[in-house]
DNA sequence: CAAATTAGTTATTTTCCATAACCATATCCC
DNA sequence: GGGATATGGTTATGGAAAATAACTAATTTG
């Protein structure tokens, strides 16, 4: 109904990137957690699990660094994934400190039908964006992302 | 270092508008907190004190809607301001049950001078982009938030 | 006027994120 | 070789953020 009065309440912030970036990536959050419920996935789940199928043998400290979670909090994370069976840590022979973290079948089949699922949600979303929109928007975000 | 083969994990991730939103976020929320430390805000405190500057006299459930934080949330956050003499409730003597929410002298400066560093610290973070890109990003950003 | 709705609040829970401290193994370097 | 130092994983813990249920006072609706 009235979203432009509602919504005009934040001018001042909708001056700043980050508040327009943070709005925008809500939406695609709520979206995933709507799209990963039917999983039993949830957004850190889903990124730990998709990056493990992407680099098997991966340690938990390489995660940590690429996910930008904490160690520590990375662990029940792990955890979870090998007590459903989804993952699961080899003992390192050569450095017997660490551990491989490698997906089982049943992994790999949930993950790339989550991971599937959430690319068509995601074009939903992007709908009104033509693939050149798409592409500059990505983009800009990189550059974002590397300016620092 | 070797962000590149760090980051190469993430691969399969970086596919998704939504992962690349929320990195481009959180730098943008880290920086955001940096900024704010020296005032003693932090972004759910410095957006609520915004907006009260730009719409004195709203009411505790509006906010709720605009920055989208649940109302009982907010009640921490409007105390704390109310408390640090930066805000002030008033009864709304038409409708009893509300208050309006009115920024006082001291809150009016610190805010203002909290917005003028953020907009520096996010020019600094825009540096590389033109005017056109960050612009482009703004309606990009806009069409998504507006696309649901 | 009774019923339903709205504004604000309290209380509680869960999840998220960060920090400190620890054990086992590996590396460094004298 | 062996002690100091660093690294990988873990435990424990606390704080901040976000969600829900339920309550009160006041207003609106029928």
């Amino acid at each position: 109904m009235n979203n432009e009065i509602k919504n005009g309440h934040d001018a001042v912030l909708r001056n700043f990137i980050g508040y327009r970036l943070k709005r925008a990536m809500n939406i695609f959050s709520a979206n995933l957690a709507n799209v990963l419920r039917p999983y039993d996935l949830r957004m850190i789940t889903f990124s730990t699990l998709a990056t493990v199928i992407h680099s098997p043998g991966i340690r938990l400290s390489q995660l940590s660094e690429v996910l930008a979670v904490e160690r520590p909090n990375l662990v029940a994370i792990v955890d979870e994934l090998q007590k459903r069976a989804l993952i699961e840590r080899k003992r390192d022979q050569q450095d017997r400190r660490a551990f491989g973290l490698f997906p089982t079948e049943t992994g790999s089949k949930l993950i790339h039908e989550a991971l599937h699922q959430v690319d068509v949600s995601e074009a939903k979303i992007l709908a009104s964006l033509s693939q050149d929109d798409i592409a500059q928007l990505t983009q800009l975000l990189t550059r974002i992302e590397t300016s620092v």
